[in-house]
DNA sequence: GCCGTTTTCGGCCCGACTGTTTTCAGTCG
């Protein structure tokens, strides 16, 4: 039993409570205890057993009673009793918009609705109208809510809401009346799928800023609209909201809609303490409710005795704590990274020419680049044969001359053979720069193979680095099943960096991973995988990951400048 | 359901917009 699934399982209890009709007080208490259980460092069995849970803020004895059951012996009497009366089926019907837990929870009474299908029927037929609380345009709205969910599966990968989120900036910029401008919520927060975009304007003339919005190209339909609030669908389904506020309250604004929202409870619970009220407004006396800052986002984590906290950090898991001792780090940065050590060109799968490749990484200010083409067993990826490594070799020597500035490295991302040998021998390994090794073929094999496979690849002399350590690709393929601490640790100790591989829909290592291998000293790479030079530019969602799992320069090896790169990968050679 | 340097009871974060209503509940972030 996992600390997830407690924190699932409470949250599906929150849930189920609202639509109960529970009080909003109560359904909160199980979220925040869940909110905790998400972010623990141990695992919670080990808590039950020494009989530590209520240790925990937010979990008092009714939870820990609950939880500690859950965890001995698989199942919930409470949770069994609870679907009893009502269904777990209504927690889907939470997810489609313009219904929350008091709308279905008629809809569960009245009409004795249960799923999305038989929620579609009752809306074809008209039968939602006639209930209190609804009308016709209920009934639209939901009938819409349901294709959306369908049509996106919920969320969006975040380079593409990156991109929508740049080109309607751009757009909005062209109004006079927008003053400052900023993107906010889950896309300032670079996580790696993204709900809806939020951007955040400043404007004393919030109406004419609304105006240019919306009648902004890419608009497919306008959801709702206000002086302040408006939110659009774009025509890639992108929901976009754009808030509007006054200069004064700029900073206020940004702190609160960047969120998380969790970690917006928490400093509003810290304003309150110190005598204030936090709203997007400012900060307010909390008696005289006297305004007091709110221009500069700096100045709310200043008054609140906190250092600043990067966007990319708040997700209240320790970096509150963090800020009140001064002891958040200096993340690394985009411009602290001198090198991508991990390009496909046409030597394997790649589209383009090591020469092409090297001028789009020089352009975008590096010091070098590594291409690393597939092995010879990948005969999918068109791997290179060993034969034909020598011409490689000899071209990127050739093209070196032409730059005083700038350095090709040759390298190469050899598979890792499902027995955990590699697919090149030692004496060719060893010719190559710097090698990447990595799994592509039998993904499902179980935990123990699988651990074992990488393990023993971790063994073999030259190797420099870990590809893509779990094999997860967002939304499609799981991670493989591995022990990654043994992982970690067994990298470790041969002196192998792991990557965070940018590429949009693998960014593997996540963030949680990073922080966990961060926390067991590991090193690591940040490399984009590109097949063409317009991938290069990937770099910067891996160095935000990075960032989201608190990473410094000197935990990046592709920070360092060309002559120490080549001693730490020439010192294995 | 949780919590306490005022409290073991009475608070608990807050505001905008919509749709269904004639003054506000529900949803959303």
């Amino acid at each position: 039993m996992n600390n997830q699934e407690v924190a699932d399982l409470l949250n599906k209890i929150a849930n189920l409570m609202d639509i109960q009709g529970e009080t909003f007080f109560k359904t909160r208490a199980y979220r925040m205890a869940a909110q905790q259980i998400e972010v623990l460092e141990e695992p919670i069995e080990q808590l039950v057993k020494e009989q530590r849970l209520q240790d925990i803020q937010g979990i008092g004895t009714a939870i820990a009673k609950k939880i500690e059951e859950y965890t001995t012996t698989g199942h919930l009497t409470f949770y069994n009793k609870l679907t009893k009366e009502i269904p777990e089926s209504l927690l889907d019907l939470l997810n489609i918009q313009s219904l929350g837990p008091k709308k279905v929870g008629t809809l569960f009474h009245k009409l004795g609705i249960t799923t999305i299908s038989e929620l579609r029927n009752a809306c074809t037929q008209g039968k939602l109208r006639h209930l209190e609380g609804f009308g016709e345009i209920t009934e639209r709205n939901i009938l819409r809510g349901i294709t959306l969910k369908e049509k996106t599966s919920g969320r969006s990968l975040l380079h593409n809401a990156y991109a929508d989120s740049t080109e309607c900036i751009t757009h909005l910029r062209k109004n006079p009346a927008v003053k400052k401008i900023s993107i906010a919520g889950s896309l300032r927060r670079m996580k790696e799928t993204i709900g809806d975009i939020d951007i955040l304007v400043a404007s004393n003339q919030p109406e004419k800023v609304m105006d240019h919005f919306t009648h902004y190209d890419h608009v497919e339909r306008i959801l709702l609209k206000g002086p302040t609030k408006t939110s659009v669908l774009l025509d890639d389904n992108i929901q976009v909201d754009l808030r509007v506020i006054e200069p004064k309250s700029y900073g206020a604004a940004l702190q609160y809609f960047t969120g998380s929202k969790e970690h917006n409870v928490q400093l509003r619970s810290i304003a309150i303490k110190k005598g204030y009220k936090l709203n997007e407004y400012g900060l307010f006396n909390k008696n005289t409710n006297a305004y007091i800052s709110g221009k500069h986002e700096t100045d709310i984590y200043q008054l609140l005795d906190l250092q600043y906290i990067p966007p990319e950090l708040r997700e209240n898991a320790g970096e509150i704590e963090l800020a009140q001792h001064q002891k958040i780090p200096k993340l690394v940065d985009l411009k602290d990274i001198n090198g991508d050590l991990h390009v496909h060109s046409q030597y394997s799968d790649g589209n383009e020419t090591i020469t092409t490749l090297a001028d789009a990484a020089h352009k975008q200010g590096y010091q070098y680049l590594g291409v690393t083409d597939h092995s010879q067993s990948l005969v999918i990826a068109n791997g290179l044969p060993k034969d034909k490594i020598e011409k490689k070799l000899q071209e990127i020597q050739k093209i070196n001359k032409k730059y005083d500035d700038f350095h090709i490295l040759c390298g190469t991302e050899c598979d890792i053979k499902t027995d955990g040998t590699l697919d090149y021998p030692k004496n060719i390994l060893k010719k190559f720069d710097f090698v990447y090794i990595g799994i592509h073929t039998a993904f499902k094999q179980n935990e123990k193979e699988m651990t074992h496979r990488i393990t023993k690849g971790l063994q073999h002399d030259y190797v420099d680095f870990l590809a893509h350590p779990t094999g997860r690709i967002i939304g499609r393929r799981n991670p493989f099943a591995i022990d990654f601490e043994q992982i970690i640790t067994t990298a470790q100790e041969r002196n192998i960096a792991l990557e965070i591989n940018a590429f949009p829909d693998r960014l593997d290592l996540s963030d949680k991973n990073i922080k966990l291998a961060k926390e067991l000293k590991a090193q690591f790479v940040i490399s984009t995988d590109s097949h063409n030079r317009s991938h290069l530019p990937f770099m910067q969602f891996g160095v935000a990951t990075a960032q989201r799992g608190g990473c410094t320069k000197k935990d990046i090896i592709n920070t360092q400048p060309l002559n120490q790169l080549k001693q730490t990968i020439g010192a294995k050679r």
